[in-house]
Order: structure tokens, then sequence, then C-alpha cells
DNA sequence: TTGTACGCGTTATCAT
DNA sequence: ATGATAACGCGTACAA
């Protein structure tokens, strides 16, 4: 044995005086060994530092504890959060993750899929960065489990896991009616956005029947800034009387103002501050993403956290399952609903 | 062959008429074939689906073209952005990345050193969470290749990648001195946190030669909404006059607001402009940490740049060099500079 | 319970 | 230039 190298299982083996059958078994528990070698052996691989090959283990096995993640390489809170969640699924059952990023385009994406399959990983979790023409790199996983996370692209070949946006916004909706809420303005969606406009519809169905009044304010980007524009064109309509107090009765504009997001709600509602409209009493704010599900303390904004460790968790557990039961092709889908958080910026 | 199994070299040997040895180096190219049986190797492989089996590979050459991170598990921007500067530098390199998640615990860091030993990866990049602790992760790597990213445990046996902050401050102050600049306040940093500590002494040591005047503005989270309170807080003791203009005449408060990152800083603007503080005129604000090198356009607040894209690749280069060279132990320690990159938040 | 020997798929060595 | 074969390190079927 060179000693630069990795000791081998016939390394400890020698050392113990057994044969590496037995050394094998020893360490993995697969059969039973006599308490006698099997303390031998233990005590020969602690004292050689030996680490049981992954590569030549895999390679018997035809397996690797290995799932691959692609991801599109865009700079969101939403990816990083999936990878650390994913990471999470696959730590509790001892799998190792191999992450690549596509650019947007498809081909790179397809080039990954090949690549991880190369590697020979055990499953495959991919956010497909586009919806018409990453078809072909889920298909190109053939027998390699695969599920997508985030966005569809049809196909019965793999799996999925995403958000119930639509039962999210309807549970944000009625805790919103539920205080007296009349009308209602929307902030920092683009109507000509696909995934806004699903948004938005949602939020309009869910208000109409119950009678709320829905409009969407001129599009400002999805950041504070748009948020304060948008809150500051708002303010300057509604504000009734300078210095009545912050009730209702000084305030004109909507009983409700639903943001994009965190960003956007600040915006807005610092605008509100320093106008003096009181918050929740004149008018309530809560948003429609919360960008710090981590963050401490005091939450001061109404808003809906979207599940992300259960989702890389819910991605893994449908990998390993499928993997258990080879063969069998029903696309299953599965859908998290995002959780009302309440906030101070909403009345209770 | 079984039909739902990967094809095999030895399928494709068969397949196009010659040996295994043959297939191979017809594939890898790395030996010599005629031009005949080159291509009726290649059409077999094609026509089959063939796809080297990276793991048979990996255990033959003993090399995995496989690199390891180890990160701890917070969401940071940081993280997420050296996450995509490792994983580029590798894809050019035609290698995979293995990421696992440290708990802030360096026992749980050991183990991942140990079982990407395991993986047998060709090298490791760890962002070290414990400064005390984690020395023994890293000396558990023992003969693989191991490079620190962004904190520095003292050892002997890693080259390392780092960040020159403290030279970037000192071009900040210098930028923010040179516009007639008296006073500043910091916002966002906390003087009980050893990083923010240290990066509040290097604005100190900076501003202080130049008889600048420093003070800490009270603690808020380095997030949007603690840029808003912080803004706020420093505009209601600042406005001499309201209305008197935008100018300096009417703007009590410090010279420059220093902030500890882009969403602080966004913040603090957003308030002074709705306050009409006139910003560069009145106040200048600049930022120590850019959250969006991606973001394009109109840069508006004047920040340090840091080189997440570089770090990344170095790290790599770093790897991949010490690979090449066993046994050569002398630590290398780079260090990246941020860069300033000037707004329409500070002066020219 | 323990040992022997084969095979996982690839690549390098050696002989032709 | 091509082919036969050994070896990488492990797990297990089979024999003892």
């Amino acid at each position: 044995m060179d000693a630069s190298a990795q000791p081998t299982l016939a390394d400890v083996a020698e050392r113990a005086g057994v044969s590496v059958a037995t050394a094998s078994r020893a360490l993995s528990g697969a059969r039973p060994v006599s308490g006698d070698l099997q303390r031998k052996v233990r005590e020969a691989s602690r004292s050689l530092g030996y680490r049981r090959n992954a590569v030549a283990s895999a390679l018997r096995l035809q397996r690797t504890e290995t799932v691959g993640l692609v991801l599109p390489r865009y700079t969101t809170f939403f990816l990083s959060a999936l990878i650390e969640s994913v990471s999470d699924g696959l730590e509790r059952n001892d799998m190792s993750l191999v992450l690549r990023y596509s650019e947007p385009d498809a081909v790179h994406d397809r080039d990954n899929v090949e690549s991880l399959i190369a590697r020979r990983v055990d499953g495959i979790i991919i956010c497909p960065p586009s919806l018409e023409a990453s078809r072909e790199s889920i298909e190109a996983a053939g027998a390699v489990p695969i599920v997508q996370v985030g966005r569809f692209v049809e196909t019965d070949q793999s799996d999925s896991v995403g958000l119930d946006e639509d039962r999210a916004t309807g549970m944000l909706i009625a805790h919103l009616i539920a205080q007296e809420t009349r009308s209602l303005v929307i902030v920092g969606l683009d109507e000509t956005v696909t995934a806004d406009a699903r948004r938005i519809r949602a939020l309009r169905a869910a208000a109409e029947s119950a009678q709320v009044e829905v409009s969407v304010a001129e599009v400002t980007p999805a950041v504070l800034e748009g948020g304060i524009r948008a809150g500051e064109r708002i303010a300057a309509r509604a504000v009734r009387s300078e210095g009545a107090g912050t009730g209702r009765a000084s305030w004109g504009g909507p009983d409700a103002i639903v943001c994009a997001n965190d960003d956007v709600a600040s915006g807005v509602l610092a605008v509100l501050r320093m106008r003096g409209v009181g918050v929740p009493e004149a008018v309530q704010v809560a948003s429609l993403l919360d960008l710090a599900p981590a963050a401490p303390g005091d939450r001061t904004i109404t808003s809906l956290r979207h599940p992300w460790p259960e989702m890389g968790r819910e991605a893994v557990r449908l990998l390993i399952d499928a993997g258990a039961r080879p063969g069998d092709r029903v696309a299953r889908r599965v859908s998290l609903a995002p959780q009302l958080v309440p906030g101070a910026s909403t009345r209770r």
C-alpha cells in the first residue's frame, strides 16, 4: 500500500487478519459477523484511517447515492432557498448533491442532464429554464427518475413539485375580507407577464366573489422604489385632509393594498407612514411573497410565506420513491400551498 | 444487454465489430484509430445511445473530475454568488460540483469533508463556519487539495482566497473625502458582530486620518426595512427647515451615510427622497456591499462591488493547480479587492 | 460464520 | 493500429 493513497478494504482485511469479504461485512453490517472479528476489523479500519471508496462501491452497486440538481442561472432568493432545501432532504438520506447551472437556453440544459446521467446520478431535480424547449431535456433522462420543481413542462415522464399559489392567494383575500375590506389595489404586478397575470386573475376571482372591488395600480418594478412610487400615487389621490388623524376618516383610498412582495410592501408602508396614514387602521397592506423567511423577530408585514424547505424535501422524497418503484411511470404532481403569516400591517 | 440499462463500451464494441480497447480509444481520442474504425465506433455509439460511465472511469483513472464545496448554512447573497462562481469555474474545466452545507458547528463540517473524501473528490473548497474549530476539518482533508474561501482558518495545509475589504473600504472613504466630507454615519453594521466590528474599525481608521468624524447609527437589521428606519431617524434629527430646498443649507445631518449593503442604502435613499433631501447635494450615500452585481443599467448607488465571480474561479484555479503539483505544500493566499463603483448617490 | 472468486465498466499495458 | 487482458476497490453468490 502506497502511503500517500487511501487505504483499501484489502488493507483493512490484512491488518485484521480476515478476508476482504468479512471486512466488508463487518463494516457495512450487511451480514452477521462474530463479535470478535467485528472488533478486530473496526479496530484495523480505525487505525488505518480507512474510508470506504464511494466510487468503487457505486460501480459495484450500480447506485451512486447522488442526485443532480439543474437550475437556471438566475440569482434569486427562490433558487438559493431551493438548493438548501434539496440539500437538506438529501442529507437526511445520506445522499449527495451535484449542482449544475443552465443558461436560460435549453441546449445547455440538456447537456447538463446528459452529464449528470454520465455520472450515473440516481435521480435528477430540475427547474426547467424554458417552458417550451426544456421538454427534451427532461425526456433525455430516459430511465433516470426526474422531478421538476417550481415550473412545469408538460410531459408524462416526470413527477413535479409546485406551488399552489391560487389557493394561498385565496387565503390572503379571505384574511383581508374578514376585516371589512371593500376595495383593494394591487401593486407591483404586471398584467403582461404571464405569471403575474395568473396571480391577478386569482386575486380577482377570490375578491369578486365577495364583492370586493379590485384594481391594478400603474405598473412599477417589483422592488422598493416601485412600492414607493405606487404608494405616493395612491396616497396623493387618497388623503382627504392633512392632519385629520390616522384613522379611516382621513383616508379616501382603498381599504387594502396587496403588493407583489415584501420589498414593494416596505416602500408602500414607508410612504404611508410618512404621510401619517394609519396602518392597518385606515388601510391594510399585505405581500404576496415573503422574501426573507429566515428573518427574525417582529413580523410587520402580513405576507404569504412560500414553502421552500418543504419543496426541496418533497422533490427528494418523490425521487427516492420513484427509484424504489422502477417502471412505475405514473406522473405525480405535488402542490404545496404558501402559508399566510399575519403581521402588524393588517387588522386581526 | 438489458434494455433498461445503459449500454456499455462492450456493447458499442460488439456493434462496431471491434475490441473494447479500440472502442475506448476511438471515443476518447487517447490514441490514434484508423478513420474507418473511428467512424464505425462513433456510429455504433450514437445508435445505441451510449454514454460513458463516469463512475467506472473514475475508478480506473483514480480521478472523479469532481470538486466538493462546503458552506455554512446561512442564506446570504454572498454564498449563493459563491456557489455560482465556483460552479462556473468548474464547468470551464469539465468538472462537477458536489455541494454540502454545514451547520455553524464544526463537527458537522468535518463530517462533510470526510464524506467528500469518501466520494474521492479531486479537491475541496470550504468556507469554514467556525474560525476556532474548523481547523481539524481542514486537516482531515489529508492529501486532498483544499482551499478556503471567504474566511481563513490558520493552517499551512490549505490555500485560500479572500477579500481585501479593508483596502476597498479605504478607497470608498477616499472617494467620499475628496468631496468635502467632514462627518459620516454608518448604518446597518453591528459592532458586536466580529466581521462588522472589523469593517467599522477600517472605516474609522481611514476616516479619522482625514479628520472625518465617524459615528455608528443605532443598530438596525441590514435589510431594506432597517435602512428605512435608520434613514427616518437620521432625517428626523437633521432636517432644519421644511421646504428650504434640497441643498446643504436645509440639512443638518452628516455629510455622508455609509450603509452595510445596497438594500440598506435603498431604504435610506428612499426616505431622503421622500423628505426632499438632496442626494448627493446635501448628503452622500454609499454602500459597502453590492448585492446585485448583475443588475443592469443605471447605477444609482455608489458601492463596493465584491469580486464573487473571480473568487470562485480563483479557488478552482488554485485547486486544479494544487492537484497538478502533488506534494507541494506551500500555502498560497490570494486576496481580491472589491471594486469601487461610483454611482449617482455620491458627488463626482 | 467465514473465505474464494467474480463482476461492475473503463483505461493502460503489453503483445501483435 | 489493433486486440487481449489486468487492474481500479467493492459487494456478494457460492462454496466450505
